[in-house]
DNA sequence: CACTCGTGGGG
DNA sequence: TCCCCAAGAGT
């Protein structure tokens, strides 16, 4: 890692501002510096490029214009809204310190990033981006484009991946800020990170800081960031249940803890669960999910296994391959040993559908032609 | 700290 | 197909 000169730093902060000035992308959140806007886009945009969350942002600030809405909204409407983005947690923290800064905090935001870091859902680069950018003050927003830019401006070959090099990476930062402006800097790092300092297809060459990036001019870059590689994807076989019924198809209620908590899906089950030798036939296996279903749900079903290639779908680290199986079951059924119910499917479109349910669906509809 | 938690896009 | 990447946080 290098260190900048007193000089050095002044002449960075210019030329990076006066690219941003002329430069900076027109998005809806930068319109003002409402805390509220600020914070919806930055818990949206985590993990989520920009273009994915500018429909979903514009709808939300329609549905949900203020801290209070968001407080009193409804968890269904809430999903609703998040439906599709992924990392659902998110929305459901975001209610969550919405509460809080509505009971704890009297409805007045904290200012400081310490401070934000209270708040559910902001964690350490949420709080700089909302401090620096909504309250004016000076801290870092260490996100994937700070750690990328900042590693090859000051060649830091600390392992973005490790969470301890976060640390590192402030403090190299937090003397470049500049006193008067730390939002825009941040926000014009992002910019940077997006564009002439991309992960890949990057170009330095044209950069307007490529005067300060220490990784281009030692011939280095590709060698920034310096990160770890990721684990690959588990693949688990599942099977989907889809019980149709004049009430409906059976939806069964996910596990409050773990992956799409608390969604309304087509019923899985694991095949690793099911009680059979690793060995046995389909035929056997598919009886066994039968009797599983009899003995601990009361639900007398009979399987079919649908046409057609398992459904894929891929998540950070699990892939799931799951086998349709087709059942008509009686609406007369007792459900209350199922943590479920029947859903018409006039009622689809209020219901928040993960991907892979949405995937589900399509298949057994092209399947059955239903 | 290592692991979990979704989805879409690009090479 | 597979891998990496994308304005990370909670446990």
């Amino acid at each position: 890692m290098i260190e900048w000169s007193p000089t050095k730093i002044a002449a960075f902060q210019k030329t990076l501002l006066n690219w941003y000035d002329h430069n900076k992308r027109d998005l809806p959140w930068r319109h003002g510096h409402d805390p509220y806007h600020v914070w919806i886009s930055e818990i949206m945009l985590q993990q989520t490029q920009v273009q994915t969350v500018i429909p979903y942002y514009q709808r939300f600030m329609k549905k949900f214009p203020t801290v209070q809405a968001l407080a009193v909204a409804d968890e269904s409407d809430l999903m609703k809204a998040w439906e599709g983005l992924g990392y659902y947690s998110r929305a459901r923290n975001l209610q969550k310190a919405a509460r809080q800064l509505v009971e704890d905090y009297d409805g007045q935001w904290p200012t400081t990033a310490k401070e934000l870091q209270n708040l559910s859902g902001i964690g350490p680069y949420t709080a700089g981006a909302i401090a620096s950018i909504a309250f004016n003050q000076p801290v870092p927003a260490v996100d994937g484009n700070a750690f990328r830019v900042f590693s090859r401006l000051l060649e830091i070959d600390a392992d973005i991946a490790k969470p301890q090099s976060r640390r590192i990476f402030e403090k190299a930062i937090q003397p470049l800020m500049p006193k008067d402006r730390p939002g825009d800097f941040n926000q014009a790092i992002m910019d940077l990170g997006t564009s002439y300092m991309s992960a890949t297809n990057y170009d330095s060459e044209h950069s307007p800081v490529k005067a300060f990036n220490q990784a281009y001019l030692d011939g280095v870059e590709d060698h920034y960031p310096v990160k770890t590689k990721k684990k690959r994807p588990v693949p688990v076989k599942y099977f989907g249940l889809i019980s149709r019924s004049e009430k409906g198809f059976l939806f069964e209620k996910r596990p409050s803890n773990g992956i799409l908590s608390g969604f309304w899906m087509f019923p899985l089950i694991k095949a690793d669960e099911l009680p059979v030798k690793p060995a046995a036939s389909e035929k056997t296996v598919l009886a066994t999910l039968e009797k599983q279903f009899l003995e601990t749900y009361q639900l007398p079903i009979h399987v079919k296994k649908l046409a057609g290639q398992p459904v894929s779908h891929t998540f950070t680290h699990q892939k799931w391959q799951i086998i349709l199986l087709e059942t008509t079951l009686s609406s007369q059924v007792d459900l209350s040993f199922f943590p479920g119910k029947w859903i018409p499917e006039a009622e689809f479109s209020d219901v928040a559908f993960t991907k892979v349910q949405s995937k589900m669906w399509a298949r057994y509809q092209a399947e059955t032609r239903y």
